[in-house]
DNA sequence: AGATGTAGATAAAACCTTTTATCAGAAATA
DNA sequence: TATTTCTGATAAAAGGTTTTATCTACATCT
């Protein structure tokens, strides 16, 4: 059947359009129990307003497009369910556009975006260190940036990086561990220069970083190479990532060493399939994705909305989970 | 800057509104060179039409919605992925809606969806026996499932387990294993049930199945009964997922038996943060997720064009992935 | 009584496009 | 020459909503 107008539901409540119209937006002057009225007999028949004719007036489609760099990868996951977590109550949806790194798709995507009105945009990325098309900096509709850095005067959203290791370091430091060792990943990341800086501050001198990729082979390689130079043990390990940690672990399982008795571990990410199921479970650092999903969203609601947002970076803090890598949960 | 309107275009080339629209639509009667003319105005004032007031008009969108019932799980994705990258190029845009297993939220972002008089959409899920919502069942525009089972008559998508389990199965049997188990999900899964069977059938009176659930722990565990009990030992080991193969490969190594040479072992999801990071690589089977999305694009691509797609369940080949866990790739 | 104010309703314009029906003029036919 | 056919262009309607300005009753005030 064809679906019904704001015309069928005025002829249906013996009223106006215009009446119609006000008493269901709650706008206009309209006698009280003609909006109950209205209200009831739009429920009956079923009206809902259709939301094309209503963007077209008020150019506001309620709708956002969220462009992401890759293939749906684990890291921009989290974070698009934890902006349509925070918009989907206010009505606004998503369209999600995958740009696979292809410049071209980017435009393209970004075309139909804002020829379907979208009142804004949310870019996110799985670097904090790749740069965002260009193009998103001249446009009139609201950007915000998640999980990437946006150009000067734009709204961004990171994990604390930093923080998240000064974490890392504490709670091993707050456990007595004092030659703590870092296992990373490759050097022209950002976030590993942030982080092995911080590590390098709450360390000290004996700092050592090991730079490598993000591979649970390369944590196992890192282990065999500081046991082949054969200087002082290191009595715990910060690793770059969660699959370096697995590698570092099981290889320190190899060697016949004892995770946390003698050298205590500590990952990044809390990607949970692996975080969970190391043996003994990894003690690691969660970036709270879904949170920056949550504060890019409620930003770029706050900026449709004509308020405004300060702009910069805002660093979200990560946040330690303890399991057993260091000496078992708080508990 | 204001936004280009037909208006400004018509103005600009100094010919009338329609003309202006016929001339880029390729509708109408209209001059080679009149065309020729409105087309390079319109790229110069940078004229793009209105995708509302179009699609108000011609009541298609060009928009799809694609509901998805878990939080943007490591199933739905690579499907989300294979069917924008479908349907970009034809210019439809794809609405995410993740319901999280919510019916509220599920009914929530179907209205929406409607007011937005979408185009179609595709109900994905994460396992195959999920019932979707039967809302879906009644709606006058295109639903198609991928990944899960729709009503009679109308049009799923899914990966042909009886065959990914043949195919690991047939795989060991060429390499000459001939005592093979099976450790795999819980029982309750249509998935597991399907593989099951097709593995029975294929190993014949020496079958065995062990349910447990999808972890690692499982793996491990189901290793330990296997040999507690001490009749003989199985040259190879079909698992129901990669999580389980990593399980059983620990517990392997753990026991001293050598993964291939003692025992062979083939994982099943080709999920690749685990299969590439085992010792030795997993053998495994990829379900083709993202070619069940590019066929699910496909399938509504026609149908919103009016064309009419087969009705019924569509299953669609696994591949095998050879790594290292059975013997080495063909190479 | 006449002027003023107010509550409630409404007609009509606007948003931007596509499409139908109409029109003017040129070319072809009778 | 008068009539038909055809080309190319256009005015106007339509799509479904919001919003502005207008209108009618009726109550209040002087």
């Amino acid at each position: 059947m064809r679906r019904q107008t704001i015309r069928d539901l005025a002829k249906a409540a013996g009223v106006s359009i215009s009446t119609a119209s006000n008493a269901l937006n709650g706008t206009g002057r309209t006698n009280a129990e003609t909006i109950e009225r209205v209200k009831r007999v739009a429920e009956e028949i079923g009206f809902r307003p259709n939301a094309l004719a209503r963007g077209l007036l008020t150019k506001r489609s309620h709708a956002i497009g969220m462009l992401t760099n890759d293939t749906y990868g684990r890291l921009t996951l989290p974070m698009a369910a934890g902006v349509s977590e925070v918009l989907v109550d206010h009505g606004l949806s998503v369209f999600l556009c995958a740009t696979n790194n292809d410049p071209r798709l980017a435009r393209l995507h970004l075309e139909t975006l804002l020829d379907r009105q979208v009142d804004g945009i949310i870019f996110t990325a799985t670097r904090l260190d790749l740069k965002p098309p260009p193009e998103l900096a001249k446009l009139s509709i609201p950007v915000v940036y998640a999980f990437a850095e946006g150009p000067a005067d734009s709204i961004s959203f990171f994990p604390d990086d930093a923080q998240g290791a000064r974490l890392a370091v504490e709670h091993l430091q707050a456990l007595g561990r004092s030659r703590i060792l870092h296992i990373t990943g490759p050097e022209d990341y950002l976030a590993v220069r942030v982080r092995a800086k911080a590590y390098r501050e709450c360390v000290g001198p004996k700092a050592e970083v090991l730079y490598g990729d993000w591979s649970e082979e390369w944590g196992h390689e890192a282990i065999q190479q500081i046991f082949a130079r054969g200087d002082a043990r290191p009595d715990a390990i910060f690793c770059g990532n969660d699959e370096i940690a697995r590698g570092v672990i099981d290889a320190l399982r190899d060697k016949e060493l004892a995770v946390p008795a003698d050298i205590a571990v500590v990952g990044f990410d809390n990607w949970e399939v692996i975080s969970r199921q190391t043996r003994p479970p990894l003690t690691t650092i969660d970036m709270e994705l879904k949170e920056i999903g949550h504060q890019a969203g409620l930003a770029i609601l706050s900026l449709t909305k004509g308020e405004t947002v300060p702009t910069g970076i805002t660093r979200l803090p990560c946040r330690l989970i303890a399991r057993q890598s260091c000496g078992g949960p708080p508990d």
